[in-house]
DNA sequence: CGAAATGGCATTTTT
DNA sequence: TGCCATTTCG
């Protein structure tokens, strides 16, 4: 009687701890050893339960289920009160409950981007103090950088081992093609990058590639360039991206005592997104945890949408196989989204078939209806956008709850435009990135190759820029000697005498090298922001930008890479150049950094996942669009376009508007598409507002009465609309006609052949008096006639 | 060597 | 169309 009412009462009081969960998110939370899968739908609080179950397993450990400890009748009486609400006394509820509590540094959350490692950093900072700082919760790739620091020895590299982003392994994968000489007409970089990668992502090395493609001449191709990849990133003591999570697992798995540590010191395993993850994350995860079966995987099936970049749904959709004791828990109840909007978004993903059945639920308000706007033409659509959103700001004065989602960022452009034009103040995400600016990645450069000589990538970038009279080809000869007698690039400038083909550029080599041995000294004796100064100065890369007129924005970003110094000083504990440079190639997330400013946000719809906004527009709802063309001939692609389509109307709190046009003008073409099948699956949640149509029939009845007086209009017509449209100076003024003599402000004189009218533009063809026949756009360069 | 012209290409993106 | 990377020409 007595025991089981402590128990009871145990779970009741641990109950009452966690009462701001619902009883889904409680099962989570309370179910801390053994294999769990946690479905959570878009919006039902995914995050909160993480870091709630977090808590429980530090504070609590097992102490819910545990039933060893039978208590007495005062701790029966305490959980009593405490859960029924007489006291909150957290220490002695702690006291009494907690059995085995989880160290915080043997439990590792893993995430994909660095926003959500530092979300969950900071949740667990301000629900558990101290504690919460020791969990280690990082990214895939921080966690196996923080690994392969200690352990990459073991396979040959070494530890100060230097990162190449993507923007530098493309660069090298051109020179090992040129130095293969595999023509870049023939194997896009791009696509052979692609290849590796993909070779990377499920765990096959060059050799094993190289096994099985005697047959096919494209992966014999590759194979080759693979192998030849990775032999100079391993000179250069280099790895990219991929090497990190690939070489990690490789080390695991031929290196059993090194696993067994690592097993040992991640008790509990906790993955987010999971249904991004791809092979070899997956084989990390599952070796990590193989022996403690203590692994939390969380995610949603239907918001899977990286398949093109290795994500394997079939990870999610597999756990309850791979662990046939797999605790599974369903997060259905949303607290994001309007009934209405949860319908339309159900109605949509449920037309898929590879995914587990969920149903999303509110027990909040029925909300509005999606609205659905049929536009003539994009500029209508535009329209019906930036008018939506003034009417919506008249209402509560705020544009940083309205998001417009696209499914591509070339639509980015017409959208931008028109808000510009309407002063709507507006952030587009994606496009360059910070780090990604050329004058960031010079600077950037040196300082990589000042920490790692080897790094033969940034020394190809940096040794000639600013010019230092060594030419490309003397760089290529530098390159073959230091790979030839394994030394590096510095050690054959030093030497450059005892090499007979560098006899040329002796003067020079010196003079280079002197400058970067005195780089190196000062980078061993200067505190960081001093070093970059002194960088900037002795390599003459600030004198050569301020010598460019137009460089103000550049200087202006190289002061704020120096900012980013200072602020890593500060919070590093011992700050160093090799520890920076990981922190900056790693976590670019700095410049997506969330400004207070009150703007619509532009973004891709796979770039709003784990967003929210009270209203969502999403644009151009129309089959080649989205779904996008390359998607419509194969069911899977489909299926994710579907889940990509379930994303974006998840977005919303309170307003969807899906827009479509009649007709619309992308790359150039006019093209006229169908209505998206996703409005189709939904349409009974959906009210539609026909803009198309109206304006058609006012138009027809305009070139009525134009066809009376003039004959075949439309075209004329056609231009006059689009000047009304577009940008002024993409038209064509004056008019070209066979025989003109015009005046080219480079070619000089000519005479036109041929003048043919594009859309809004000329063809010309004419022959220049001097230089030969040419065919020139009218609209791009100033052609006169005379 | 650097500006200008030409050609090719156009889902989606994080680390 | 518009962007980019590469080529081309002075």
């Amino acid at each position: 009687m007595e025991t089981n009412s402590f128990i009871q009462f145990k779970q009741s009081a641990m109950r009452k701890y966690f009462s701001r969960m619902n009883d889904m998110q409680q099962k989570a939370i309370f179910t801390v050893n053994g294999p769990v899968l946690v479905l959570a739908g878009a919006g039902t609080g995914k995050t909160t339960a993480i870091v709630n179950r977090i808590a429980n397993m530090i504070n609590f450990g097992d102490g819910y289920t545990d039933n060893s400890y039978q208590g007495n009748s005062s701790d029966t009486a305490f959980l009593k009160d405490y859960a029924e609400g007489r006291t909150d006394d957290f220490e002695s509820l702690r006291d009494i409950v907690a059995h085995n509590p989880i160290q915080p540094w043997n439990i590792l959350a893993i995430t994909f981007t660095n926003k959500s490692a530092n979300e969950l950093k900071e949740r667990l900072r301000s629900m558990l103090g101290s504690a919460g700082l020791d969990v280690n919760a990082s990214t895939f790739h921080s966690a196996c950088v923080k690994i392969l620091r200690k352990e990459i020895s073991s396979i040959g590299f070494g530890e100060d081992f230097t990162i190449y982003d993507s923007d530098d392994s493309q660069r090298m994968i051109k020179n090992v093609m040129n130095d293969n000489d595999v023509s870049e007409k023939q194997f896009a970089p791009k696509t052979v990058l692609n290849e590796i990668r993909s070779a990377k992502e499920k765990m096959i090395s060059p050799e094993e590639y190289a096994k099985n493609s005697a047959t096919d001449y494209k992966r014999k191709v590759i194979s080759k360039i693979y192998t030849s990849y990775q032999e100079r990133m391993k000179s250069a003591n280099a790895l990219d991206f991929d090497d990190l999570l690939f070489f990690t697992v490789r080390i695991f798995e031929e290196y059993p005592e090194i696993l067994a540590k690592y097993q040992r010191k991640y008790k509990y395993i906790l993955v987010d997104e999971y249904q991004d993850t791809n092979y070899v994350q997956f084989r990390l995860v599952t070796l990590l945890s193989e022996v403690s079966r203590n692994i939390c995987v969380v995610g949603d099936d239907d918001q899977s949408i990286y398949k093109f970049r290795g994500a394997d749904i079939g990870n999610i959709l597999g756990f309850e196989e791979q662990f046939r004791d797999a605790v599974v828990v369903r997060l259905e109840q949303n607290y994001r989204s309007t009934q209405n909007i949860l319908s339309a978004s159900n109605a949509i993903i449920s037309n898929n078939s590879a995914r587990k059945d969920k149903h999303l639920w509110t027990d909040g308000a029925e909300g509005n209806k999606v609205y659905w706007y049929k536009a003539f033409d994009e500029n209508d659509e535009v329209r019906f956008i930036v008018d939506t959103i003034k009417k919506n700001y008249a209402q509560n004065g705020k544009y940083s709850d309205t998001a417009i989602l696209y499914r591509m960022n070339a639509q980015s452009n017409y959208i931008e435009t028109t808000l510009a034009r309407n002063s709507i103040p507006y952030r587009v995400y994606g496009g360059m990135r910070f780090f990604d600016r050329k004058e960031i990645k010079d600077i950037t450069a040196y300082l990589a190759f000042i920490n790692n000589p080897d790094d033969i990538l940034r020394f190809r970038r940096i040794i000639n820029e600013p010019k230092r009279n060594i030419g490309d080809s003397t760089v290529q000869l530098i390159e073959e000697i230091s790979r030839d007698l394994k030394i590096s690039p510095l050690e054959v400038m030093k030497n450059c005498e005892e090499y007979d083909p560098l006899s040329k550029k002796i003067a020079p080599l010196k003079t280079a090298y002197a400058m970067f041995e005195q780089l190196i000294e000062k980078s061993e004796t200067l505190p960081l922001d001093e070093f970059f100064d002194f960088v900037l100065a002795k390599t003459g890369y600030m004198d050569f930008l301020k010598a460019d007129e137009n460089s103000e924005p550049k200087i202006e970003n190289v002061n704020e890479l120096r900012s980013t110094i200072v602020q890593y000083m500060r919070k590093a504990h011992m700050p160093s150049l090799n520890e920076y440079l990981e922190e900056t190639v790693l976590y670019t997330d700095y410049d997506r950094e969330t400004s207070s400013e009150d703007r619509v946000t532009l973004m891709t719809v796979h770039s709003a996942k784990g967003l929210e906004f009270r209203n969502v527009f999403i644009v151009a709802m129309e089959e080649n669009i989205f779904p996008a063309v390359r998607s419509l001939e194969n069911q899977e692609d489909m299926e994710e376009e579907r889940r990509l389509a379930y994303v974006a109307v998840t977005r919303a709190k309170e307003n969807v508007y899906i827009t479509t046009a009649r007709q619309r003008l992308l790359f150039g073409q006019t093209q006229r598409n169908i209505t998206s099948r996703f409005i189709k699956e939904a349409s009974v949640f959906i009210e539609k507002h026909d803009n198309a149509l109206a304006m058609k029939n006012a138009m027809k009845a305009d070139e009525d009465k134009a066809v009376t007086q003039v004959h075949s209009i439309s075209l004329q017509q056609q231009l006059a609309r689009n000047k009304m449209y577009s940008s002024p100076t993409a038209v064509v003024t004056e008019n070209f006609s066979k025989g003109d003599r015009i005046l080219h402000p480079k070619f000089g004189e000519g005479t036109v052949i041929s003048a043919v009218q594009t859309l809004n533009n000329v063809m010309l063809e004419i022959a220049f008096d001097t230089l030969g026949t040419k065919k020139i756009m009218a609209g791009g360069v100033k052609i006169r006639k005379i």
